[in-house]
DNA sequence: CTGGTGACAGACT
DNA sequence: CAGTCTGCCACCA
């Protein structure tokens, strides 16, 4: 394995497109079935480059304990709540109310 | 090549 | 129980 995956990031979105909607993910979830568990912030970094990727639903993408902590990145901080909302998953003070319920883990469905 | 960073997660104090 | 710290992998300068 010389190359470092430039492929991974590609993996990610990929994952991300598949969440359903109305579902959130976390960013461990994603890793995990990626096979980089301990990756999490690998993740992360491939959210950061899916910026304009309409594909790619970053917002749907929160961290374990559900809190919108890529909202800053978004642009416009309320754009991640409103379009969570939009979907129909509740957000108060930059977290995912009852986030376990919207939980979409891509191991359990795919 | 080395060092630093980053939208996390888990373990430790 | 809450705050702090490291680990981990990939990318950029």
């Amino acid at each position: 394995m010389s190359d470092r995956d430039p492929h991974f990031f590609q993996r990610v979105y990929e994952v991300v497109r598949q969440v359903p909607y109305g579902r959130v993910t976390s960013y461990g979830a994603i890793a995990r079935y990626l096979g980089t568990a301990r990756s999490a912030r690998v993740v992360g970094w491939a959210m950061n480059q899916s910026h304009g990727m309409e594909d790619v639903p970053a917002h749907r993408v929160v961290n374990r304990n559900g809190l919108l902590t890529g909202k800053h990145h978004f642009g416009g901080t309320r754009l991640m709540q409103q379009l969570l909302e939009n979907e129909g998953v509740r957000v108060v003070e930059n977290q995912v109310v009852d986030f376990r319920r919207h939980y979409w883990d891509p191991g359990e469905e795919l």
